[in-house]
DNA sequence: ACGAAAATCCCAAGTTCTTAGGAGAGGGCT
DNA sequence: AGCCCTCTCCTAAGAACTTGGGATTTTCGT
């Protein structure tokens, strides 16, 4: 007898083997929602979470929940509490929503907040972080009324989620190219936005470089005129966005 | 009987199974060292390519290459010119280094480039190209003497490739984050943060929030605290890195 | 040697943050 | 019920930042 494990396995690999030449977004998006339901899960987002100054709905790749679920969410910015994305502070590692319920303490608010969720047929689900280099982080959120939770399906949901997002990617890439580009910063206003980072006051950055005030102004609001911020605090989020100053 | 096809899937989703439950990144190096070995490869590369500024060296997240041909190759500078290398700018779907011979109308120098390889074991490989929504481009890339470089072998080291980088990534993560603890903050102040991140003004924010202003700055202030941060823009800095709010 | 780009400095009014207090309403936990 | 935490709102002076100008000297590549 084939065990169930290999038939995920199999289809796993047919899976990558199917999209993996696919161009289209929308053909692949058909291919995930139908690999999907072979695990019992009905609808599926996946998005990176929204980032300062950046809508919710910016970073969503995918997502085929209810309509009225999504818009229900947005409306209440549930992404800042929900405990279901807010466990991804204490973890890289897939989790499923009822691990959270296990795992966590949670009000009652908050558990009205993943029980909502019944009603509009996402009764349990899967997060599959996905990090990247550059800090931001994505997930692949699977999910349905019973769907398979198992060892095995998990690290297929894995592949599988991974897999997905670099073939959406992949086909919005051309789309994406028009990118922001910035002004790139001189090596004098990296210098002193890294200490702006790190708090210090105009002041204290004149001393530690041994420069007027005047001119720590200046090379700030260079910057910020190059980084598109009109706040410092903008300014900091963009450049470490654009690599410009690291952590 | 077996096939060889099932054989793949099969060992593919173990690996990600064994992997999958590792946080030490050395640990995951080694797994991936030796699975690469089932399909024949012997060193292997895992990078983001350089962007302006950048040094080769920085987004190097593994490297088995033999080192001299590691040195060799930065000291050439050939990731600039390597006609494997900037097939990249034409595919963003995996190929092997006889693809790029048989695609392109080589010349002499870049022959002789990828030809150097075989001195190192290193004759022929695969590239996986890993796209992210940020420009930045990542490579996975194996090689050997006589890897396996079959439809079905390409599909597992796509699986592989991508879910190692993940992994690796995620444990660094990881291990910086449980490095530093935190009074977490509420929702409230996140919520609040997120904004200011955003280069809002406590105004502006309280008309978003419809709340006073006074109480935008005082969830301001709380959080600063908390986040042990005398100005706001190291505040917003300590939360990304916290992860209290995301890029 | 020339020009362009970077780095340095200056002014000044207006806005926003910072700091250090206090205080009431409501929810959750014991 | 009593306690703690969160969220809400308030004052007010002084420090820091923002905005929109301008000017001079260095540095660097061609």
């Amino acid at each position: 007898m084939q065990s169930k494990m290999d038939h995920y396995a199999k289809r796993t690999l047919d899976f990558v083997e199917r999209i993996g030449s696919l161009t289209d977004y929308d053909e692949i998006c058909r291919e995930i929602v139908e690999e999907l339901e072979a695990f019992g899960f009905t609808s599926v987002t996946t998005m990176t979470l929204p980032g300062p100054g950046e809508e919710f709905a910016d970073g969503m790749l995918l997502n085929t929940r209810p309509r009225e679920y999504t818009d229900h969410y947005i409306e209440k910015n549930y992404v800042v509490r929900d405990p279901v994305v807010t466990e991804l502070r204490h973890t890289v590692y897939p989790y499923s929503w009822s691990d959270v319920r296990e795992r966590r303490d949670l009000s009652k608010e908050d558990s009205r907040i993943i029980d909502e969720g019944s009603e509009f047929d996402a009764r349990e689900g899967l997060i599959i972080p996905i990090v990247t280099l550059s800090r931001s982080m994505s997930i692949f959120s699977p999910c349905g009324r019973e769907p398979d939770l198992s060892q095995r399906a998990r690290s297929a949901m894995e592949i599988i989620g991974i897999y997905s997002l670099q073939a959406l990617k992949r086909s919005l890439i051309q789309r994406k190219r028009t990118d922001i580009v910035h002004t790139p910063l001189t090596v004098r206003e990296r210098e002193v936005l890294q200490w702006v980072a790190a708090g210090k006051s105009d002041d204290e950055i004149a001393d530690i470089l041994s420069i007027a005030t005047c001119t720590v102004t200046s090379h700030v609001e260079n910057a910020k005129m190059k980084l598109d911020a009109f706040k410092r605090t903008y300014a900091i989020v963009q450049a470490i966005r654009f690599g410009e100053i690291s952590l």
